[in-house]
DNA sequence: CTTGGTGTTCGACATGTGTCTATGTTGACA
DNA sequence: TGTCAACATAGACACATGTCGAACACCAAG
């Protein structure tokens, strides 16, 4: 059988992109680990005490993971409480299979 | 049974923000994947004539590459072959079951 | 309506990044 | 040895990004 498509277009490289660099950054993982670790939705407040680094910036960076839906935020009165979004576990995959192709036995 | 350790170090998020860093451009996507579709070490300039780039970027994000170890050189004459290190399939899938725990169905 | 707490947005700043052109460097070969 | 081809490196530039402090918006009680 042939081997594969030859290209993915330049949408599929830019989305890939995006979502490769949500995570490409130290903090934005530790924020994200932090949501996966207590395994519930937590304030930016309550992020905040569990990162070395400035309310606005926890702030940004969850916006950063919002934009690309790794997090979703629920607003509850004057608080905002953010939830990992663990459909995010299979994106990662799929990419990889887009770029590098699916012929490895360790596909599916 | 228990959820997570609660906490990955500094360092461990330091290497996977390097990880995701790597693919967190369009143009590197795409390096990467015509080395996969090619299936075979590929020289710079095989990769200069389909990007749309000059050389000296597209050897500067080669180099970005291969310090990851995604692509891995080989010298031969004037010439530099790049391989695809296909290893780069598992650190992604290892890197999220280390930021947001294993306990999903689908590990392993 | 005023106050206070919780997030978000703004402005600023230093640093990082992608790209280009130009210059080195290094083998191959006449 | 000199020249050429193929990469790599250096310098420069515009732009993006991470961070902070300050100002703003909004909801909930009094």
């Amino acid at each position: 059988m042939k081997k594969t498509q030859p290209s993915i277009t330049e949408d599929q490289a830019r989305t890939y992109a995006a979502w490769f660099k949500a995570l490409s950054d130290p903090t934005r993982i530790r924020l994200l680990h932090l949501l996966a670790a207590e395994a519930r939705p937590m304030s930016v407040g309550e992020l905040v005490e569990r990162v070395p680094i400035g309310q606005s910036t926890v702030s940004h960076h969850l916006r950063t993971l919002a934009d690309v839906r790794f997090v979703l935020p629920e607003k509850q009165g004057t608080s905002t409480r953010y939830a990992v979004n663990r459909t995010c576990l299979t994106v990662f995959p799929e990419a990889v299979r887009a770029i590098l192709g699916e012929e490895d036995g360790r596909a599916r």
